[in-house]
DNA sequence: CGGAGCCTTGATTATCGTCAATAGCGGTGG
DNA sequence: CCACCGCTATTGACGATAATCAAGGCTCCG
């Protein structure tokens, strides 16, 4: 399946980003590091890059593998479990960690789904870095601020779209981030192999893991996407797009 | 329209009793910037302090006053109704714009429910500033990494909590804020007059206006909190909490 | 081969959205 | 001054969406 040769399209998608002035780059690559001799570290599936409470030490950037940040909110209520929900799934070339700046300690876990490597920037030599390069300063705030809205893009999506549609927008947004991660231009991925459960997925999206296997099954249905169990297909992206 | 009572003043007085939860200061005050002489710019009911797709001039620090943050979502359809939801409340001592870093344009709107003041700080100045000062880049840091959870925890609120508990939850935190704002010290101010109206409210806590209103009653009936129009008195803390 | 975790599907229930009617408050203008 | 209007809030009835409970099949791995 050739993706994307529907001209419509792409005319949608340009005028998509015209209205909203220039999809930001979310996730945004922090470029300016990579001149930097940063230590890497490999991770297995299950493997916590850090977890909630334990002091900052060091910011995260994906190089491969992909990994979940988990919150956990002392729920009001004592008694009763915690509730707990994925903030993210984090693809390459996307920085986690950022959520810790302000406390000193972090504020989710960050959880492997598949081997992977990360590298570390220790945050003590981050700041100093940023102070004498006004461009990696400058780069270090725009990719707290694409956190900033990304976090409320996935709030706006949870207070305003029904299931079907969260789910449809859940794959539109991965298969976009690992295109951009795979850095083939302008193509997009018809193939895509989920990492994470649907479990995961539903507790990202606000939802119990059964409506979202209904909502595959019903996008499979309506001939959207082809399913085999963490394999999706994206057949028909309008289908999609249009919820 | 409006009560004749000045919401602020009502605000400000009556406090109570104190254990504050553990809660990390989110909304970090900007301290390092009280010494400079920034301009302020004061703002009517409905005043807009800039617009979605507008670029990124300032940022601004709430000195008196409380404005909503509103996001419009293009609504993967296009013929549809894009979607909005009100992302924010913000109170005395609270730093916005803070979304347009990474694109250079304001993600969201930004609307005064009262008469108010902000400090205008121009990001051209901010950033040189931050480089020259230690504290100053590390506070910056500090309220954007705040930024962040706090948009997390409202995904986390919007994606776990029934309709109930949503709501029981704005109020203890709406009240905290106020008592922050207020730096009133370890005191918990009973008696507050809300700006916003139960569509805000509804919009934000991903509801339905008469949702809102209906658990507003039932908090009510159950002896959790006073109602009376916009002035809320909180009664008994406890069952708020435990929801 | 057996077990554990994951996924799918069905039946039933509860929560919340939708639609509708009413009331209050404040501002406006006759 | 009072009547009217617009906006906001409350409450009820009904229905739709998604959660819950339950059962069965699948794959992977020991």
């Amino acid at each position: 399946m050739e993706p994307s040769l529907d001209p419509a399209a792409v005319n949608r998608r340009a005028a998509h980003d015209g209205a909203r002035g220039a999809m930001p780059t979310l996730h945004v690559r922090f470029t300016d590091a990579d001149a930097i001799p940063f230590p890497t570290r490999t991770v297995e599936r299950g493997d916590a890059l850090y977890c909630a409470g334990e002091p900052l030490r060091s910011l995260y950037t994906v190089q491969s593998g992909c990994f979940k940040t988990v919150a956990t909110y002392p729920s009001a209520d004592d008694d009763s479990a915690p509730h707990t929900q994925v903030t993210g799934f984090h693809l390459p070339n996307e920085t986690l960690g950022l959520d810790g700046v302000c406390t000193g300690r972090h504020e989710s876990d960050a959880v492997a789904l598949e081997p992977g490597v990360v590298r570390i920037m220790p945050v003590g030599i981050l700041e100093p870095l940023c102070r004498e390069y006004a461009a990696m300063q400058h780069e270090l705030l725009a990719i707290m601020s694409a956190e900033i809205v990304r976090a409320s893009r996935l709030a706006l999506m949870l207070g305003t779209m029904p299931a079907r549609e969260r789910v449809a927008a859940f794959l539109l947004d991965f298969s976009e981030r690992l295109d951009a991660s795979a850095a083939s231009p302008g193509e997009h991925a018809a193939e895509l192999l989920l990492p994470m459960t649907r479990a995961d997925i539903g507790s990202y999206l606000g939802l119990e893991l059964e409506t979202v296997s209904r909502m595959l099954s019903k996008l499979q249905r309506q001939g959207a996407i082809g399913l085999n169990g963490r394999q999706v297909r994206i057949v028909d992206r309008a289908i999609l797009e249009h919820s």
